[in-house]
DNA sequence: CAATTCTATTAACATAGGTTAACATCTATA
DNA sequence: TATAGATGTTAACCTATGTTAATAGAATTG
């Protein structure tokens, strides 16, 4: 646990009790390459960090086209959370890309501590304000760059991707086909 | 000042102190159609909940391509947020694309009176969790639907958008060229 | 290690949407 | 009210990306 402490420190200093609060909630899990953490329909009552391996989200449309809207790396906050947030049922698929350690966390309990609790309050601040903007930045991607510039974009992010995940998810991240990825690949490295 | 108080009530009750804490941050202030809120490279100080009119944020690329990235009406908060938490100049531009009334609120004496003050501390909660479920719609917009479905939903968001502000605005905030926007409406009204 | 399934590439063709330019209104204001 | 600028439509053509299908190599599994 010496791990998430000194991230969340990071996140917004924090007091004894306030640690032994977010302690008691939390919980490591191993998660195996597929299982997924948030499922669609599902009303989800956890949020998760990730410690190690690849997490992605991703959405679907009526046609069944889908999108990977997100792709998380180690100690990045993970969750449903406009689900946990409205209590409806997600329409947004979390699932591990990899093998995976999270930890997962009891949102109503966090909530609850939150309320009298003015650091968790803040602390729960900070972590939706670096997803605000995290939000902000794909949205700038999906609508001003093309895709190409998103590829270049996410080799910057993660450089290692290409080894840690097949191209069709790529692709997905991407919002192309893999057929169009390949074609981006091949002028990219002529 | 009424309506703002009832508003923010709405979102989370609040005390009289909490209230008399915000009256002391907030000024109503006039706008006039084209002003703008915040500015591209400033850093921002401020920021606002809309009372009438309509506001949009933009963002351009290095090409000068544009992109409404939201169209804001009344009673939603509005602000360059990202700029305000990480004090980095904003790369989104607010403006006014009709005369507005806006409360403009003093962001770094909010976020003061949140450190002592929980309920203010999770009233910014509630706020962020609102903009971010909005995010997360725009996202599902721009990665799965076409620019046809986005218009629809556009009207049905605000039905009387035609009336209130240019096709060219709104082309710009489906992501296609007036050309194109032009097209999908003779598709659909003949 | 053989068979099956996954993954990536390529080609041929189809389509949504961009670009440019001409034209027609409409709107404001000198 | 005449004129200039702003706005919306249409046509012709172009480009990025989608679709389908064939192929081939890589990875898994019986």
């Amino acid at each position: 646990m010496k791990n998430l402490i000194s991230t969340l420190n990071e996140f917004y200093p924090l007091s004894k009790q306030s640690l032994e609060q977010l302690n008691s909630i939390f919980v490591e899990k191993k998660y195996k390459k597929k299982d997924k953490i948030a499922s669609f329909g599902e009303v989800p009552t956890n949020f998760f960090v990730l410690k190690s391996g690849i997490v992605r989200s991703y959405i679907t449309n009526e046609k069944g086209k889908g999108f990977i809207r997100a792709l998380y790396v180690p100690l990045r906050a993970v969750g449903a959370f406009s689900s946990l947030i409205t209590k409806k049922p997600t329409e947004t698929v979390y699932d591990c890309l990899t093998d995976c350690t999270l930890l997962v966390g009891d949102f109503k309990k966090y909530k609850q501590f939150a309320k009298t609790n003015i650091e968790l309050a803040n602390l729960y601040n900070v972590i939706l304000e670096r997803l605000f903007i995290r939000m902000e930045k794909r949205i700038f991607e999906l609508s001003l760059l093309d895709a190409k510039q998103r590829y270049l974009k996410l080799l910057r992010y993660i450089p290692e991707i290409e080894t840690l995940i097949p191209q069709y998810h790529i692709a997905s991240y991407l919002n192309v086909t893999p057929v169009q990825l390949s074609r981006i690949r091949k002028e990219l490295y002529k």
